[in-house]
DNA sequence: GTCTATAAATGGATAGAC
DNA sequence: GTCTATCCATTTATAGAC
């Protein structure tokens, strides 16, 4: 519940990212934020000189959002396949009925124009939620709970792939189209 | 070979095709075109007046692409497999090693910010790429030549949406990350 | 930290001459 | 069909007062 007080600065970064998932990181403004929030364009100067300096901050948000995620997934003591459902459903949480797809996918679809820092930053929050999603899916398979094929890197491309890009089509076809997805998906990986 | 031949109202639809697929519709500019085509922004608009206008167009060209390559896919005399590589490599001529995405993909991204009429444009377009690989992979799964679980229009989705996430993915982690994909949805195909 | 004011650049768009 | 010229709104960004 300390998502109430939060400083101003926070409350910047938690607004942006709503913006980033909803409009994608060069199709929001300055000018959107501070009406919004209620102040001027340069008060969010103040604190985020240029917009890459804000998107930086965005990187590190999602970073963290991510850390306490996986961490929670990690350590419940579930099935595999109830961590997929848990991650699924962190994805479809922000997402669900308001037209926003994943922060890292909206960044991806922006990457020609980004701050070579945010660039690096992208790539290392990708690579380490695949890494999280091929650990789970792994012990999934040594638990003879999933089946696949291959090596576990892979198949989690495939079903990040697979989450996010349903989230994508979501927008233009309406939320049925994850459920259908992610149906799909499971039923793959329940053999 | 009559592509050397267009007007110039086509090498602008030409050219937008390429700054969609390699930036998105809103981060491209009259400007850019300008500058590459060698003419002013004030041509542009008399050949499209309103930047809608010339989303139409894309999604028309588009549309007149998918036509022309479903077509000749269909009618060759392959298997299954030999069709979605077919498919897959329409997608990757344009973009491998460029850092472009399926411009259907491209406009996803931009959904909030589109005019309504392309909006409509790319859900049909969307459906009809998606019928016409779920018609592939029935006939895959009838020739017993492919195995799925489930209905060849929720395969299709997953099939469609690793091809383009892999696209996606590829510009920020290198062409490597699609054939991995590629990989791994095949293997999963063939049972 | 927030404001006013302003700069400098860009983007979409139009009018009218050639 | 293309140009020059111009308009208006928006966007990023800075300076300096409170």
């Amino acid at each position: 519940m300390q998502t109430r007080l939060k400083n101003r600065k926070e409350q910047i970064v938690s607004l942006a990212l709503e913006l980033l998932k909803s409009k994608g990181f060069e199709n929001f403004s300055y000018q959107d934020l501070a009406k919004e929030l209620g102040i001027t364009k340069a008060s969010i100067h103040h604190h985020f000189p240029k917009k890459a300096d804000l998107g930086v901050a965005l990187c590190a948000a999602i970073q963290e959002w991510h850390k306490r995620a996986f961490a929670k997934i990690t350590l419940a003591d579930n099935s595999a396949m109830d961590k997929l459902e848990a991650y699924i459903n962190g994805l479809l949480g922000f997402a669900c009925g308001q037209s926003k797809v994943c922060p890292l996918s909206s960044l991806q679809a922006d990457v020609a124009s980004l701050p070579e820092e945010m660039k690096k930053a992208l790539k290392k929050l990708d690579e380490h939620e695949l890494t999280f999603i091929a650990d789970i899916l792994e012990q999934g398979r040594a638990n003879n709970e999933l089946m696949f094929k291959g090596s576990a890197q892979h198949q989690a491309l495939l079903f990040v792939l697979t989450c996010k890009g349903a989230l994508q089509y979501s927008r233009v076809h309406g939320g049925s189209i994850i459920d259908d997805a992610i149906a799909q998906t499971k039923a793959q990986l329940l053999g």
